[in-house]
DNA sequence: CATGACCAAAGTGCATACACTTCATGCCAC
DNA sequence: GTGGCATGAAGTGTATGCACTTTGGTCATG
């Protein structure tokens, strides 16, 4: 029926990995949401043993905490936790921008300027879908280096950070990062690459910077109308 | 008998995956050696579930290859992998120089004076133990920052570092790493971090530089007799 | 001698079953 | 009431079984 993707083992998995990302950047799931494996596997109809493995993953990127013998969560940053997130993710998309510097195609840039308007399209909309385009930007960044290794890095460090942010950021925070994203689209594409990598560095310290409330919100949340939406792929 | 560690989930799937790490690390297993699930859960007593998802865990850390309906392989990096890899821990493990400049107690410089003793007493012996303490050098030192998470992907791109010279450097290759082991513990200890910090950069570009030979040995092993020193932890 | 179809052996994909652990609830002694 | 213990429900840990896929070899055929 629909695309055929095999990226590592069976894409049952992956398909149930994109929904926990997908749900947990946007903010649907927050830190310390209870996923048990029986309701997960009976949202993206699959059996228990998918769904754990699919946990499993999880834990490796560290979006979830899998503690023996205890119901899977979502990971829980501290903001000690994000402080440190946000360091490596400086150093790894230096490195994006480094390698991309002047080199950017017409098509890539075009590109990068049509997830930008998306962005500005969203700004009003629910805040979990800035989150989530924003997140694509830099992602699609990292991508456009050819890199696989550097893009797998970049990619789980950006879903941390996303999580992050869900957790500790106040509402809309992320707005102004639009502009920020224009501007450095145009370094990226001409500027000296010194330059480009370090607009990247103040633009993602920007992003820290404006998330520094701990704000908790609700517990005890209903797993499956949260899931509802994601288990589609 | 030893500490018990329960990082994840089951420490059973943490066993075996410390055995094939260490394996793939010292050389025993090399890339492209495949890795049937119920070989290994034969060598390490356990069913093809676990070894299953050691495998999985695995294979989201790089370092083993995972394809549908195939039996798991050993990762193979390209030369450009290899490059990737060493710059991606260039700059992580430069931000761990950073972090840790100056701070260091006199009890940890004296666990990496003897982390670097034993490198120099293993110097003539089997190769992999050179590598394998060299690279247990350099995550003692991510831990000493104390940030779990810049832990995590030092250790993580350490692995996959060693997975790369163990299938494109020639032997010997690293021994020249332990006196400049012993010059950075200097450093990092006593000078300023930005010294200490290029100076780690220079150390890595070194190893990363001195294997550039591609070769490849020999195929078809038997991974049960290769796994079995693994097997017990 | 090369080539392609077929077949059995080996291996993976996945679900299910069962033992064990954790957790919440209620009960009882105080 | 209140603190502590028993108990069952919920959930995880792991092994096993079966269907499907891949693979390598064999044999007939050109």
């Amino acid at each position: 029926m629909t695309a055929r993707r095999n990226s590592a083992t069976g894409d049952r998995m992956t398909a149930i990995c994109q929904g926990i990302r997908r749900a947990i950047i946007e903010g649907a799931l927050l830190p310390g949401d209870r996923l048990p494996e029986d309701a997960l596997g009976e949202s993206f109809g699959v059996s228990r043993t998918i769904a754990r493995h699919a946990l499993g993953q999880l834990a490796a990127e560290g979006l979830v905490d899998l503690r023996r013998n205890r119901i899977a969560t979502v990971a829980a940053p501290t903001p000690a936790d994000a402080r440190d997130i946000f360091d490596i993710r400086v150093a790894l998309e230096r490195q994006v921008v480094q390698h991309l510097a002047g080199n950017l195609t017409p098509d890539q840039v075009a590109e990068l300027k049509d997830i930008v308007a998306q962005e500005h399209a969203a700004r009003h909309g629910p805040d979990g879908a800035s989150i989530r385009l924003a997140t694509e930007f830099h992602i699609r960044l990292a991508q456009m280096t050819g890199k696989p290794i550097l893009v797998r890095y970049v990619t789980e460090i950006c879903y941390r950070a996303g999580l992050s942010l869900s957790s500790l950021a106040r509402p809309h925070s992320s707005e102004c990062a639009i502009s920020e994203h224009l501007a450095l689209i145009e370094l990226i594409a001409r500027g000296p690459a010194d330059k480009a990598a370090q607009m990247m560095a103040d633009h993602l310290e920007a992003v820290a910077a404006r998330a520094l409330l701990s704000g908790d919100r609700g517990r005890s949340r209903d797993l499956v109308n949260i899931l509802q939406p994601y288990a589609k792929g």
